[in-house]
DNA sequence: GCCTGCATCCCCAGTAATTGGTATATCGCA
DNA sequence: TGCGATATACCAATTACTGGGGATGCAGGC
């Protein structure tokens, strides 16, 4: 349980947020996100993107609308990434990139190593994140650097990437990038941080990852057993918590696993979970007050 | 094991998709965010934020200017929270809000049921959503319904709901909510997601969180051991698929609740779902094909 | 060579869970 | 008013799990 408990250098946190600032940036507006008439229409970019995804069912078109907005935005390249939690060998649910070929063959090799310094960060930080900034946020090994200078002789420069995760369900980045010798546009991450974050959500979507409601199987007491069953007590504990005697709780729990279909606890509480019935914070916030 | 994998109705998909439409919004320039001169102000809001975020090292500073920000951007009251998922018992890393009073405090009875619809809709989704649409995306129980109605006599009326998380690390949350009978200000529903995004980032850096992440680490026998029992076998079951002996399983997963600090089995796949050591991929593939 | 971690196997005592029943009372709704 | 769903409570038999002990062999690192 120890292990690696590394001090983060406080000034990866302050970057973290830097690098946000730097995304919001925009103390002197570039001619090119400002019309004729001096209206702002940097959120623009990001609403017509919006337009798009709502009507977008294939990668395909995912991956064109994803090519052309982030051209707009001052991008060279873009890579989309969602993959199921998981750590079985299976490949992601959605992959998508305009990388240069050489580099797409040997991301695939550093990938299979683990290797990728990005894919580490994306652990560590709600937002988005520039590549520069990886070093404040993670460990770097030589293997690391090593692999960015590859990169960089393939065409990949500096980059971008928003991170996302849900829970046991998946994982998910977005990178906008350029080439080398090209700056970031530095002005332009805030839309960048909003167009990874939609185009991740049409990801999911795409990947049929995407949660929906059902009807509640359960009664209220019946998700209340189950709940205390997810916290870790057992049926006579719960009963104590909820006042009513240890056969009730056992009965309840009874319906509830008839109505789910399932014949032990275990998966009771799986399938609660994925249904949205219950929730992780429910069951773990719980345990900070023991 | 039918039921639980559904075809998801596509229509919370596109809600939410929408519900980022919706907050990108902007059709008609409202008067409230362009300056006299016609400029777009929007980001600039986000930007102001950014700005005094890089300088806040406390929580109670922290308050002060997402209340303040909040406040601008149209919202009646806030409420961030994070949460580390370590196995101590210790009170949320941070947690600020400006609720009313009355309604904090019938939060915290309600929240001992573990009975709020938000904070569960937070494990399905990577963007912000508003609160009106958690219905397309769990499953409501009376209760939840009931919840809502008591939060709207208390003054809390409709909200919209930044969710972040880091896998085995930490889940948060920023919420922006009007009174009731009062519109979300929808045209700022994006500058929400940014802001909400950035607080959440400031929170990590106060709580300290980001030097003490490391989760558990299972030898791959425990993990196929804890697979099988997720997948609702018992531990002779598990023996006979694994071809190992009953005494084998139970020792492994004795050894898995020893690496977690759990005693019991469904604490085990909780956390393990958490952290995506196991996903329910893993864990519903297999059931398709019994 | 020693140590650690891993995987495998075994025993035991106590507790919990599961499966099969039965039985009340209440509440909302048609 | 009667039906169905809910919440409550109980019994009995069987199986599973949990927390203590052990043990062996095998790989990899220092």
């Amino acid at each position: 349980m120890t292990g690696l408990i590394a001090q983060w250098p406080a000034r990866w946190i302050e970057t973290g947020l830097q690098g946000v600032n730097e995304a919001i940036g925009g103390q002197q507006i570039g001619k090119r996100w400002t019309t004729s008439n001096g209206q702002c229409m940097r959120l623009s970019v990001a609403e017509e993107f919006a337009r798009e995804l709502v009507e977008i069912e294939t990668s395909e078109r995912l991956e064109e609308a994803l090519k052309r907005t982030s051209r707009f935005l001052g991008f060279d390249h873009f890579a989309l990434s969602l993959e199921a939690r998981t750590s079985m060998e299976k490949p992601p649910e959605v992959l998508i990139h305009d990388y240069p070929e050489a580099w797409a063959n040997v991301y695939i090799n550093f990938d299979l190593g683990g290797m990728d310094p990005v894919r580490r960060a994306c652990d560590k930080s709600f937002s988005g994140f520039t590549w520069e900034n990886i070093e404040y946020m993670i460990p770097m090994t030589r293997g690391d650097r090593q692999m960015l200078a590859v990169g960089r002789e393939c065409g990949i420069g500096d980059g971008y990437t928003v991170p996302r995760h849900l829970p046991g369900t998946a994982s998910g980045t977005c990178s906008f990038v350029v080439r080398p010798e090209v700056s970031l546009p530095r002005q332009w991450l805030v839309v960048a941080e909003l167009v990874g974050t939609m185009a991740l959500t049409c990801a999911l979507k795409i990947s049929g990852m995407a949660a929906t409601a059902s009807t509640p199987k359960l009664s209220d007491r019946q998700r209340e057993c189950l709940l205390w069953t997810a916290r870790g007590k057992t049926a006579s504990e719960t009963a104590l918590i909820l006042g009513i005697s240890t056969e009730t709780v056992i009965q309840h729990l009874k319906m509830a696993r008839e109505r789910y279909e399932v014949h032990c606890k275990q998966s009771l509480i799986v399938s609660a979970l994925f249904d949205g019935l219950i929730g992780y914070r429910d069951v773990f916030r719980w345990q900070k007050y023991h």
